[in-house]
DNA sequence: TTGTATGCGTTATCAT
DNA sequence: ATGATAACGCATACAA
């Protein structure tokens, strides 16, 4: 049996000439170390390449330095090519760098994924947990609100919990996309909305019915998932159900491009027969044929924000209960 | 100071009315355990809401039952929107689910980041590393292996260390492409390579100068980096330096789709004028105009494979030292 | 300022 | 088959 394993706290002491507790505290970075005992322990540490064992420490302290994000991995739109997904990450990543935590990703797609997640979460096996694009009425994060367990959701949670969230401003940015449409003229207003058991979806589309409403204009909906295939389902629906239609407000960038392509296919002229707005401003939106007319969200800072959030909530501080960041319409040659 | 915390395996033993030892037993499927007493306990578990911690049990077993999955935070390739992140998380994921292990995702792109990733995994916080899409030669792979921690790479490791890795048949899939381009008649074919700093960039490179070498043609060379940008530009350096040229074999499909755009502005049509053929077959390649043809990779089985590599070195056992995933032309109406 | 002693919740070894 | 009991590596209250 070799007990050739990586140095403990004990080595370093026995090395520096001190007790576990000084090791502990320089390393630590307590300051209430004389700077000469200080530094012996700093070289043992070094000579002997000792890195703290997380376990251990994580047995003694009860919190594990780390956060779970949960994201619902059947969600097409987490897994096609629109950067939700690694855009969320990657702001939760920066923050949570910044914070020296680690990042512990859970799909909850499946039955048994999701009562995985739930075991662990519920477990405290994290000090916080993040939902990322929450479908329908998951009882998962209030349940884990109730256990005293820092939640932070992207997109108002659908059940009325009073759960914090960040979320962008669909409405506005919708309302901002329609408006265009009826300014630069359009007048038979069509839109390709989200998923219903989705914020995401069912703001954009509040946003879409109450705009045109409010322009005395009629609303014409076909349905989508967020997906390029039901954009350009939803599109062909369109087009027979209301042909006049001359503009489309699409809910995601996604759709809108299968969209884009199911009009070319149709015959019909972008913008000039028909003009479209999707929304997200992911990067393929500048290059669609025509570049696409789209409703940017800042997605990066949706995951920036959700941490942020989070981490404070873990440290015991309050927050806000929701956050709402700014939506931007971007003018490209679709409308 | 309320010690009204979780439920710990002392608590459950009480409740069951028997040892810890025995609770251990039962938790951990235990077969030499009385069907009345295993019963009692899973009752007293239930009762409880019993859920143990992992930090001691990993204090005990040195196991931490989750993997690293590191990925170069500043890779553009990995944050723009082609499926290649995602595709590998997804693939990844599936198979530690089944393992019932977790995820903990690391970017290293800034150096600190590396660092960090350098001491979390060097500290043994993981059983195990994955490496995806590795820049130039990275020394933390070799490392890790060195000190014996499971390690397995996408892509063959550039410094030749003799790491386990998984990757796909760039080669392959490149000739085929371009011996396509010649089969149909192109002759002045040129190509946009990925940085060559990247395995895939160099593979898919020499797999484009080795084809068409071997067809007697010249080799006409751009350089990008995966993303659009460097796409377009590459694209229009190739039409000033070759104003010749039929056609184009793009090392990646979002530098495709950006040619795609350059080409048709400098009024070239594809295919007639100039073939192009990517290299991906991400979701957009379907949705491009035209439809882009290109060599498909299956993003999502090497995230599978990688992992089931690792979790069988993680499990002290051996493994063949390189896994060559196939790759497939598809056809569409770029060429 | 530093050291001693204790406990965090498990698993595993050894008796029984 | 079950129960004591000893680690696992660390942080911290308390003593010095």
């Amino acid at each position: 049996m070799r007990t050739a394993g990586r140095p403990t706290l004990e080595a370093v002491a026995r090395r520096a000439g001190v007790s576990r507790a000084t090791v502990s505290r320089v390393v630590n970075g307590s300051t209430t170390v004389a700077e000469e005992i200080r530094e012996a322990v700093h070289r043992a540490v070094a000579e002997l390449g000792y890195v703290p064992n997380l376990a251990a420490r994580s047995l003694v302290t009860q919190r594990t330095d780390s956060i779970a994000l949960v994201m619902p991995e059947d969600a097409n739109r987490v897994f096609s090519d629109d950067q939700f997904f690694p855009g969320i990450i990657r702001g939760v990543s920066q923050e949570l760098e910044a914070a020296d935590k680690q990042l512990v990703l859970m799909l909850a797609g499946s039955p048994a994924g999701r009562e995985r997640v739930a075991r662990y979460t519920t477990g405290r096996h994290v000090d916080g947990v993040l939902f990322a694009s929450l479908h329908a009425a998951d009882p998962l994060p209030a349940l884990l609100a109730q256990l005293g367990i820092p939640v932070v959701c992207n997109g108002r949670p659908l059940d009325g919990a009073g759960l914090p969230y960040v979320d962008v401003d669909h409405v506005g940015g919708v309302s901002r996309a329609v408006e265009h449409l009826i300014g630069t003229g359009r007048r038979r207003i069509a839109t390709i909305a989200g998923p219903s058991d989705m914020v995401a979806g069912i703001e954009r589309l509040a946003g879409y019915r109450q705009t045109v409403a409010a322009a005395g204009l009629s609303a014409r909906v076909a349905v989508g998932d967020f997906t390029r295939e039901s954009g350009a389902a939803a599109m062909r629906d369109l087009l027979a159900q209301h042909p006049d239609l001359d503009a489309v407000f699409v809910a995601s960038d996604l759709m809108a491009q299968a969209a884009l392509r199911t009009l070319r296919e149709a015959g019909r002229r972008v913008p000039d027969d028909v003009a479209v707005i999707g929304f997200d401003d992911t990067e393929t939106a500048a290059y669609t044929e025509p570049p696409l007319t789209t409703v940017r969200q800042p997605i990066q800072e949706i995951g920036r924000q959700m941490t942020r959030q989070l981490l404070r909530l873990a440290a015991g501080g309050s927050i806000e209960p929701a956050l709402v960041l700014p939506t931007e319409l971007i003018l490209r040659d679709s409308a």
